[in-house]
Formats: structure tokens, C-alpha cells, sequence
DNA sequence: CCTCATAGTGAGGTAACCTCAGCAATCCGG
DNA sequence: CCGGATTGCTGAGGTTACCTCACTATGAGG
């Protein structure tokens, strides 16, 4: 059974990178979550409440929740979809891209760290080998 | 730049990989939190909670608690230490063992399953990589 | 225009963590 | 061998990131 050895070996290595990529974030006075909706909108430029909530896999309520903190800071803005008036877009502000961008820069910098353990043959190795395995799944 | 390919492919991964052996967890009525403790002191025969809470990566309060929800469903008892008798050993009954030995069964078929997206091969040359970047982190 | 579905949100709940304070028991320096 | 520091556990209470359920306002179809 090398499959015990995969899934062990998988949770520790999901384990230390996320340790990794958090510790570079604490600075920043971001939330995962808000992070996660950040890059989300960032990705599809503004989205009604209720797909920012499916693409994030979370109920309506939870992206609420989130925006809400969003706006807060300055990061996002509700605007009333003009095609529903039941709906608001979430819209990114300058400074909401901003963010983004650092947090982004700064993710893919610890992850770069921690994956320089591979050679780029082995990174772009196990690249395929994951999407094998999420192309397959769905 | 192919490392932030990998930062999202690997988180992914981890989602699928994480839904997929919770589902079949879910009917044995073990939360993550209890499994993971059970695992650990399958593993280890039996700890102070001391010991658990650090193997864990836990403070030692989140342990207390943990160990007060094994202990309800009769999964582990809390025996004084002979050798200090401020701590108490936590020690796996055999439900315990029972249930830690199912919930082992569960998750790697479920994760089985999952990885058989890869051929063999291709299964031994992820867990390589993924051995290479936990040994190399620590 | 009346019914039914959909979009967002208030209220309130949960799991899995945390810190801080306190109580016992142990260890240690004088 | 005694008093102060340290250690092991736990009560109290907080946080984060989710959840469901019920409600309001709007939209869509017969």
C-alpha cells in the first residue's frame, strides 16, 4: 500500500506549506478568508454576492460575512447590479487590487521558497502529476 | 513562473483530497479533531496530554478538550501518571483501538480511490516528491 | 396579479482552535 | 528542608470561518 505513504506524506507537505505562506501573510492584516475573495474577485474583475459564494465553495451567508469585512477596510465596495435589483456586485477598489496584488506576490514568494527544494523538472513534474489528479476528480 | 501553477495545484489537490476522505467519515461520527488524536495515540500507545497536545501541534487547553470528547464515547480513559502525579496519561480503550483502526480503514480507501487517478508509477513518483519537500522543510 | 423562486442578510449555532488565570504538584537554591 | 519558581492540567471566555433557518425585497410565469 503506497497509498497510506501518499496521503500522509500529501497532509504533511499540505501541512508546512501552509504554514509557509501564512506566516508571510500575518503582516499583511489579512484574513485567509478575505484573502481567498480578494484573489477570487481579482481573477473574475467583480461578482454578484452569490457567485463570489458558490466559486468559493461557502453558503450566500458566509460571503456576507466576508465582504463585509471587505468593505471595512476599504477593499471592496456593493454596488446594485443593474440587471437585478435583488442582487449586489462586489466590486474590488484600487486599493482592494492592491492588496491583492501584495498578498499574491507574497504567497507565491514562500511558495517559490518552499518548493526550491525541487529541481524544475521535479516541480513541473509534480505539477502535472496534481493536475492529473484535480482534472480527474472535477 | 510555474510555482504559483503549483501553489493552486496543490491547493486543489488538498480540497478534493480533504472532501473526499471526510465524506466517508462523516457516518462513523468521529470529528477530524478526535481522529487526529486517535491516530496519534494508536501510534504512540499511550501519552500525557502534554505529550498529545505537542505531537498534535496543539495547545495543551485544545487537548483537554479533545480528550474530554474520546473519553464521553469511551474511546480513551485518563490515568494518573505514576511517575508525576500532575499529569495524566490518556490511554486508548479498546473501542478506541477499534475505532482508530476503522477510521484508518476509511481514510485509505477513500484516499485509494482518490490517487487512482495515477497509474502506480506515477503514484510512487508523487509521494517521492512530496517525501523530498517535507525532508527537506523539516 | 398571484404565486413561486431567487438574492441577500439578521439571528443564532458549531468546531477547532486560542490565551489567560488558577490550582496542584514537583523541582531547586540557599 | 523550606519557600519560590516551574510545570501539568483545566475553567472561563474569545476568535475564525464556516453553517442553517427565517425573513424581506425583487423578479418571472401562468
Amino acid at each position: 500500500m503506497a497509498d497510506d505513504n501518499l496521503l500522509d506524506a500529501f497532509w504533511a507537505v499540505s501541512r508546512q506549506l501552509r504554514k509557509a505562506t501564512r506566516q508571510g501573510m500575518d503582516p499583511l492584516g489579512v484574513a485567509p478568508s478575505q484573502a481567498r475573495a480578494l484573489r477570487m474577485l481579482r481573477h473574475h474583475g467583480s461578482l454578484r454576492l452569490g457567485e463570489l459564494s458558490e466559486r468559493l465553495r461557502i453558503a450566500p451567508r458566509s460571503a456576507t460575512e466576508i465582504v463585509d469585512g471587505l468593505q471595512e477596510r476599504g477593499w471592496c465596495v456593493r454596488e446594485p447590479d443593474p440587471t437585478d435589483r435583488r442582487a449586489t456586485v462586489v466590486v474590488l477598489t484600487e486599493a482592494g487590487q492592491d492588496i491583492g496584488r501584495t498578498i499574491r506576490k507574497v504567497q507565491v514568494k514562500h511558495a517559490e521558497e518552499y518548493f526550491a527544494a525541487l529541481s524544475a523538472a521535479e516541480r513541473s513534474e509534480l505539477s502535472a502529476l496534481l493536475g492529473k489528479l484535480t482534472a480527474a476528480e472535477g
